[in-house]
DNA sequence: ATGAAAGCGCTAACAT
DNA sequence: ATGTTAGCGCTTTCAT
């Protein structure tokens, strides 16, 4: 750059950088970084990551943007990297761990020197391509079978238990549960809390009271909600996975008839935005989304400041539940074949 | 990277790119290949980008992730770009310019090689700033006074003909408008559609029947409205600059004891996700988030491939009109102190 | 058809 | 306190 003021490149560069402006006459630092700032200067990015090894990039690997919980947790981590200058590459996963292996390749070839992949599979790749690349990985919301891995997630199971305990505060005996594919960790624990949860209270989950979407989708809600009604008839309350599911849930309800929260109290799992705005808002498990953004990027810059990854960590938060229209207490309607 | 096949790096390069593998002996080639193949070899990004002066990286800068809006248009670029292997940069202007423009100083200086800018205002630094720069610029959904900018929107004013004419359709004629602020085109572009097409109906727009929003959200929406409904005790149709401020339109609605579509009716602009779902599903005009996307990458990635700024081009897309239940004819209500 | 060498812009030894 | 130099990994002249 300024080679106009007749000094060395490296003595700009030094008077440019934090660390090293110390050995740099404070005259020719404040000469420096004037003329720097008068003409423009940016550091090139390419040439700095070349040289250093380093690109301050890391990537975000989730399903898919127009899920909204992962608008916030983005923010979330984007809040913390602005602060120490890094940046951040997204991709998706479509839900599919043959892209997103794909995807942390190109990552990778782009040089990040980290990946937040809020969107694993109880057993990944990803995890081991990371780990045979030496590339630090955190994993957001999901967690993986693997073990041995930074994990920032939201406690599923109290959220469940929460859920449950409201249910059956409300008192609802006959509760079913539309689970996510279990291929999906947060599915698999979220189902286990439930029988577990359910167990605790003397109340046993008969396997017709259990179906599987297969996906965590409003399409897969609906219909795996149809099949339960069908051979649910007496059930009064239900648990969906998350709250797309629990859309598809309100939507095959309506089919057969049923109102919520009348014939059928339903409760979901995400807090996803604008609940509150619909015809009936639903009761779900808020989770801290962008706090997990926060926290999973701290990790992560941890992670990769240290080079130590012998010991991993695994940030739990907190759930909440959010009471709204769509559950209410078993009386009317179950009068006849109360069970309490 | 593989010299243990004990050939030049320059014969690797060739053997690898597409263009220039011709000049190398198939043999020589497949070998190449099949080697980087096995041991997994990826291009380093940040040497290309120095040697080439092209990362293949755009940068995006959008208000805010939070409005719904954004992630199909996001999406939209990113599915070109992927074909193209481009990947993104997303950046936050907060809808304030000065943080726009240093946001799209940082993505300069990582190199990128283009912006999409879905931010813009009215009149805006960030693209003299490109053009100084040299950097291909192109501005989705928003317009800028300067012109000589590449740009991707929607037919505004269509879009408010059209709610116009829907809500004169069903009898209305004391309408209002909630405008956004006037800094920002579409916000100015939609208030002229406004008045002028009332106008051609020979319907003239009052002063007090317009109140301006200090922001595009639910919160300057609910506040604007209370202003608007304490100065329009007679209307009886509000359009609003985009759907978050008629979500605000509801809330000052209720809070005045009105109710939607009964005593007033509200369209939005936007068409933003589970509308659907809502207690009062909002008649709005949807625009197509995702093609426009799409179409923001192409011109951009054209503009790139060209180099050739001489000509700018500006890509207008048509929107809809949804009708939901927000919007109802005008009978019961005005009966009294009918305008007709 | 392939090798040798230069150079993209930067930082960090290594001089001085 | 500052200048000199080498080298990060790649592509591309220029040789051969």
């Amino acid at each position: 750059m300024a080679e106009h003021l007749n000094i060395n490149t490296s003595t700009v560069s030094r008077a440019l950088s934090e660390k090293s402006s110390e050995m740099i006459s404070p005259d020719v630092v404040k000469r420096v970084r004037k003329a720097a700032q008068e003409m423009g200067y940016k550091q090139n990015a390419a040439a700095y990551a070349l040289k250093m090894g380093s690109t301050k990039t890391i990537g975000m690997i989730i399903p898919d943007l127009m899920n909204p919980v992962f608008p916030p947790i983005i923010r979330g981590i984007q809040s913390v990297l602005d602060q120490y200058g890094y940046t951040a590459f997204l991709a998706y996963s479509e839900n599919n761990e043959g892209t997103a292996h794909t995807e942390v390749e190109r990552l990778i070839s782009r040089g990040v020197d980290g990946i937040i992949y809020a969107a694993a599979f109880r057993t990944d790749s990803v995890v081991d391509l990371c780990k045979s690349q030496g590339i630090p990985l955190v994993l957001v919301n999901r967690v993986v079978d693997q073990g041995d891995v930074d994990t920032v997630k939201v406690d599923d199971s109290l959220g469940i238990k929460m859920a449950v305990d409201h249910l059956l505060d409300l008192g609802h005996r006959k509760i079913g549960f539309i689970a996510g594919p279990k291929n999906i960790s947060v599915s698999y624990i979220r189902l286990r809390a439930f029988t577990r949860t359910m167990a605790e209270h003397d109340l046993e989950v008969e396997p017709h009271r259990i179906v599987e979407a297969h996906a965590l989708s409003e399409a897969a809600g609906e219909q795996a909600m149809s099949v339960f009604l069908g051979q649910n008839p007496d059930a009064t309350a239900i648990i969906a996975s998350n709250d797309l599911i629990a859309l598809g849930c309100f939507t095959a309800l309506k089919q057969f008839g049923y109102t919520c929260p009348k014939r059928m109290s339903i409760v979901g799992f995400n807090n996803m935005p604008y609940l509150d705005w619909f015809a009936t808002p639903l009761t779900t498990v808020s989770i801290p989304h962008f706090q997990m953004g926060e926290r999973s990027a701290e990790l992560l810059l941890k992670r990769i400041k240290a080079d130590n990854v012998d010991y991993n960590e695994e940030v739990l938060l907190k759930p909440k539940l959010v009471i709204r229209k769509s559950t209410a207490p078993l009386i009317a309607s179950k009068k006849k074949s109360g069970s309490t």
